[in-house]
RNA sequence: GGUCCGUUCGUCUAGGGGUUAGGACACCAGAUUUUCAUUCUGGUAACACGGGUUCGAUUCCCGUACGGACUACCA
């Protein structure tokens, strides 16, 4: 097999999808899983889309998430520069290439007279109106025009393009690893612009240059470059580099979870989750959307729900670090349709990874939520809280939000569980339980589970009647974690003061 | 409109000519926890449709429907 070498190649228009990501991903699995090389490419051809700090962001993004660039724009390599728009002299050379074989030719239509051309064939009911075979013989080009005229047209500064020239009815071959072989007519394909006015190549120049120059041996895109994918073929074929064409993965697009549809930004939103990896405010406009990462959701996490989406290992585990991704990945198993971004399962991946923490390493998210907070707290403490709470946590955040009334006594209580539980016997059994309680010198979990059992006997009332009170009494909530670990943290003291101010403050149904 | 790609539980998917069509998320129920959650056990739930090929099709072929992508001097 070929040395593995496949890219990332983002454009710098703005916040990387997430589908990206996952594209990035895929690509990084296959280099690690090969002893391969992982590039990373700015395609920053179209200065009018470009937008200053998203090739930050993009880099940002990759680190966070765990995918590492072997070579490539940040890190340099044998084939530099890695950005397009640095690189802009190397593809005119393959564009003149391809023209002094006949393969390309000079078109200098204007922007209206193409839409002119568009709109007649058009109202001549034509099913297409593309550039094309069957049109070019109509337009202003080097193929039309007699060669002094071109020639004073060239040197005379006149904007123009330059157009791949596409044979009639030609079957082009594609085959992909994912889809198997893809058959095109030629016809169907339209003469792309491959250089265009301002000197810059488009995508499909760009991309089959550098694929070529970089030796990569794998291409795995998203499925929206299937239809150029022809185009792609043909032009590896007039520049003479069939033999080194690389392989082909065109992978399903991620949709939106309800309905049907490419994942856009506006379902997120309306969904109420992230669709970008990282906070990001658009420069020109100023809007902003909120990322994973500041979501709360851990990246092996979410890569592992990403990998998820359209591969599957073939076996029943679910679980996989970044290691076991790279040793169980392969192309072939990944599936032809679309996947529905749900996430439910997202949430669900967070959870497993955050509760195979070390309560040491959860405590730091608590504690950095206290820091905000302006509340001290040992780290023992902390770690403490962070056991009794994890198997009930789906973000960092919970610690706090959910521990919250470890630090704030609550004032106000859980009507529900008042209304139905809160009687003359809950009254009863908690002024038993805090003579009990009293009489200690500590509270531990044991300590105060054998208090509940006296309080239990000397009031003759079974605890398990008041155990959702005696939560509302502590944490003012009706649901939390346990409540002897409660109890052991908040400590003694707290413990009666809650239970007092609770027993003074709520008012028992007369029944 | 045209071209290309796709279609197994609500979702992610396994499977593949003969299976009780498997797992996970979500949902529901029971058990356990003298509380909620966790955990455990169980349950509801799918081969888009129509033709072929075949003894037999969810699986192969062809259509149809539906969905998606593309159809720019954007990537």
């Amino acid at each position: 097999m070929r040395e593995v070498r496949v890219r990332f190649a983002p454009s710098p228009t703005g916040a990387l999808h997430i589908g990206g990501v996952r594209t990035a991903l895929y690509n990084f699995l296959l280099a690690r899983k090969h002893g391969g090389t992982m590039i990373l490419r700015i395609e920053d051809t179209d200065q009018n889309r470009y937008v200053s700090g998203a090739e930050e962001y993009i880099l940002e993004s990759l680190k966070w998430a765990g995918i590492e660039i072997d070579e490539g724009v940040s890190k340099g390599g044998p084939h530099a520069p890695y950005r397009q728009s640095e690189r802009k002299d190397i593809y005119k050379q393959y564009a003149q290439k391809l023209i002094d074989d006949g393969n390309a030719y000079y078109a200098f239509d204007t922007s209206e007279e193409l839409e002119a051309m568009r709109e007649r064939l058009k109202t001549q009911g034509s099913s297409d109106q593309q550039y094309s075979s069957t049109t070019r013989s109509q337009m202003k080009n080097s193929l039309t025009l007699s060669e002094s005229e071109v020639k004073q047209k060239l040197s005379s500064g006149e904007q123009y393009v330059i157009r791949l020239k596409v044979p009639a009815n030609e079957e082009v071959k594609l085959v992909d690893l994912i889809r198997s072989e893809v058959h095109v007519n030629s016809s169907q394909v339209d003469d792309k612009v491959l250089m265009k006015s301002d000197g810059m190549p488009t995508y499909h120049l760009a991309n089959v240059v550098d694929d070529y120059l970089m030796k990569i041996s794998h291409v795995i895109r998203g499925e929206e470059w299937l239809p150029s994918a022809p185009l792609h073929v043909l032009l590896y074929k007039f520049l003479g580099w069939e033999k080194e064409m690389p392989q082909f993965a065109h992978l399903p697009l991620l949709l939106k979870a309800d309905g049907n549809g490419k994942l856009s930004k506006r379902d997120a939103d309306k969904a109420g989750f992230p669709i970008f990896p990282l906070n990001w405010t658009d420069p020109k406009t100023k809007e902003f959307s909120t990322g994973f990462r500041e979501n709360g959701y851990l990246p092996e996490a979410l890569l592992n729900f990403l990998a998820f989406l359209g591969w599957n290992p073939g076996t029943e585990q679910e679980i996989f670090t970044m290691k076991e991704l790279i040793e169980v990945f392969s192309i072939e198993r990944i599936g032809k349709a679309g996947a529905k971004f749900d996430i439910h399962k997202a949430q669900w991946f967070n959870q497993q990874y955050l509760r195979v923490k070390s309560n040491d390493e959860l405590a730091n998210y608590l504690l950095s939520s206290l820091q905000k907070e302006n509340i001290a707290c040992s780290n023992e403490k902390a770690a403490k809280i962070c056991g009794a709470l994890k198997e009930r946590v789906t973000f960092p955040k919970d610690f706090w939000e959910q521990g919250k009334f470890f630090f704030i006594a609550p004032t106000q209580f859980d009507e529900q569980v008042i209304s139905k539980k809160w009687n003359e016997d809950t009254v009863k059994f908690l002024s038993a339980f805090s003579e009990e309680l009293k009489t200690l010198t500590t509270v531990t979990a044991e300590l105060a589970k054998s208090a509940l059992e006296k309080a239990s006997q000397t009031s003759s009332i079974p605890s398990g009647k008041i155990m959702q009170s005696l939560r509302v009494a502590l944490s003012g909530g009706a649901s939390g974690p346990d409540l002897m670990m409660t109890m052991e943290i908040i400590g003694k003291e707290e413990t009666l003061r809650r239970i007092s101010y609770a027993l003074e403050n709520i008012k028992v149904k007369v029944s």
